[in-house]
DNA sequence: CCCGACATCAACCTTTCGATTGACCGGCCC
DNA sequence: GGGCCGGTCAATCGAAAGGTTGATGTCGGG
């Protein structure tokens, strides 16, 4: 026998009880891991991740109410000895996947990643390394070939809250910008989409999963 | 000791390995359940389930590619002697949970149900009676409160353009009709869905799976 | 240190959209 | 036959969105 080195502690966000226990039956099984608490909102995997104790958070993005995991994961990152950050989460648009690297996350998986994959990046992560799902790489990859059209990370949360049918009043009120910043706004992403129009804006970033539906 | 009645037994149908997991691991620790097989996609759990063998399939709405739950489940208990299916989903659009009643669906839940309730679901499933999660039935109890909500052939026409990004003139270029009239069709969009900007009925619309992306 | 990219805001003007009102016609059902 | 619904169109008015120009501050790289 040699001696088991120390376990890599999981913290594991996630508003699904379903998922939760998904994870913790996935991890457990894999040697090596232990899974120590689990949080049902982002606030809470806060909370839990300042106290300490935890060497990778496993954090979802979509929590149904409350705060984002990615403010969840800027907050846990934001201390010193903060444990990494690995993103678990359904979608892979830009505007995701940039604000969860902006906020200090580690790594980024989707959720229909095959136990291995998930094993590995945990791996990955608690060895301070990032870990990106080849899905998420490839995205990541693209972006980067092509600078003309990329959007900026307010370009694109301006653009998905214009998907999700805000006016420009209400979007301003929501990122606490005037009018007038988020006009500028759409008139650079007009430009770079090669539109007109917010609806053909939206059109066309769903078309190439900029943003999130 | 009492004698065991026959456990139930049950499918898992669902792309995400972690939601497989999750879903046995809750359920494998209910005394009463047998967790038979899984399935990865809805094809495979039509072949699984027409094999026999299953009181319960646990159905998800959305697969990565190929079919979707909604037609698994019509094709599932379209057979004689068929299992009964529970729908366990994300999302509670109206579009979704009518599509899946209308496909036979025994119950609908959603996937941040507690485990509880998720045991009791299926419970009610298996011995024929329908099951609907709290969220799920508030919701039809406010479509049967409005049921001036079905948009006519020729308004879902309009809409998926609007969807597509044109503008009014654009679409009644499209149509052969006037802009008058393009804006008469909006109006009556509008009031149906409850908004009040093509942007948003756009949202509406493709949240509650009216228009095709 | 300067320049460029990004984000922020303002003023002005034009176009489009949305809301309202009202009208006509062709089916369909009782 | 008289309603009702769906589809078509018009005129009007105010609100929202879009286009243009220009300005400020910050930050990072060459």
């Amino acid at each position: 026998m040699t001696a088991s080195p120390a376990p890599i502690r999981l913290l594991l966000a996630d508003d699904h009880p379903v998922v939760r226990a998904g994870l913790r039956a996935v991890l457990d099984a894999e040697p090596g891991f232990r899974v120590v608490a689990e949080a049902a909102t982002a606030e809470r995997a806060v909370e839990l991740a300042a106290a300490g104790g935890f060497d990778v958070v496993l954090m979802d993005l979509q929590f149904g109410a409350g705060m984002h995991g990615s403010q969840a994961t800027a907050a846990i990152t934001a201390h010193p000895d903060a444990p990494h950050v690995l993103i678990l989460t359904t979608y892979d648009s830009d505007a995701d996947i940039l604000a969860a690297v902006e906020a200090g996350a580690a790594g980024y998986l989707l959720k229909d990643a095959p136990p291995e994959e998930l094993a590995a990046a945990v791996r990955t992560a608690a060895a301070g390394r990032s870990a990106l799902a080849p899905a998420v790489a490839h995205r990541l990859m693209d972006r980067m070939r092509t600078p003309a059209e990329a959007l900026t990370k307010r370009e694109l949360e301006v653009l998905q809250l214009v998907g999700e049918g805000l006016s420009n009043l209400q979007i301003s009120k929501r990122l606490f910008l005037s009018q007038a910043t988020v006009k500028s706004h759409l008139v650079h992403i007009y430009a770079k989409l090669g539109v007109d129009s917010r609806t053909s804006a939206v059109a066309a970033a769903t078309a190439r999963r900029l943003i999130r539906r």
